[in-house]
DNA sequence: CTTATTACGGATATTTTATATCCTTAATTG
DNA sequence: CAATTAAGGATATAAAATATCCGTAATAAG
């Protein structure tokens, strides 16, 4: 039982990207650079993120990504979901049917009870994510972070942004 | 991020040893018969729980396989952890030290908050599974069975136990 | 219009993990 | 001692995660 450290990039790409300005964009390769991690992995995360909406991608010369959306609508559910798929972990195979003494079908029309227990858990799992957005991620990394790396990141930021001043 | 199907064998298989007479044991061969599974398999997810202190294991003629401590006593996390360990699912590969603008240590005192939201999360999860006991879960399977099922069960149980009567 | 840039999609390779089986050894009972 | 049964290790296969590459399409600038 793991999540795939897409999840883990995908967020810190996000947070940068919420601290652009506005209708500024990054390309993916700038992206990887800032993250330490290899780049063309890293863009298959950015696809990911591109179809399920949570980034606009924009090809040719002042391309790159950007937020589709407002830093406060975008919660770590919606991330975690768009990479590892909104799929239950617990996968029931309904074992009760199996067997010499398995269960009718008429038996079965309530969940079975050890199955709707991992669905009960993961729900309250996907509200604490749900309940965490992006600028709540993006004021806790800036709260941690010295004046000089605020300083550098706003430097290296004005270096690599295209589509805007 | 998927949940192995050997936590649902596992389940299945504590809520049947819960409802075995007193120090009656079960083989792993009948237990893999009555929940329809590959018996070798299943075996090696009964050694998870006999390692995890979850089920007693008693080799020899009259052996098998008997809960180790009171079903009110033991948590569908115990089972969980048991086979799929206590590790977390998001694992922190600690992105914001990388890069350009990576942190510095002295800026990562605190723990990253996707990291942190991430572990708050899953304790949830797991408290969620605590809550759950064995017995829970007995109950919960035997309120859907019908009379006819539970006196096969029954029945399948004498047949099959040594150890006992 | 041409060229450089950049994301997209598909194909592929590698590594890890999950799934599944088998065999030898050890313990236990009769 | 003989039959039974779990433990543990070795191994085989299948699936998923991880990682890279390439051809295509879109876009902006010259």
């Amino acid at each position: 039982m793991k999540i795939g450290k897409g999840v883990e990039w995908a967020a810190h790409t996000c947070a940068l990207l919420a601290a652009l300005p506005p209708d500024a964009s990054l390309s993916g390769d700038a992206l990887a650079e800032f993250l330490g991690v290899p780049a063309p992995y890293l863009a298959k995360q950015l696809q990911s993120l591109s179809r399920a909406g949570i980034v606009a991608a924009k090809r040719g010369v002042a391309g790159g990504y950007r937020l589709a959306s407002a830093p406060s609508s975008l919660s770590l559910w919606d991330i975690t979901a768009a990479l590892e798929g909104a799929a239950p972990t617990f996968r029931c195979t309904e074992v009760r049917r199996n067997g010499p003494c398995g269960a009718a079908q008429t038996e079965c029309s309530k969940p079975c009870p050890i199955a709707a227990a991992f669905q009960h858990a993961e729900t309250g799992y996907r509200e604490a994510l749900s309940a965490v957005r992006l600028t709540d991620i993006v004021s806790g990394i800036a709260s941690e972070a010295s004046v000089a790396r605020k300083k550098r990141i706003s430097a290296w930021i004005q270096l690599q942004t295209t589509g805007s001043a």
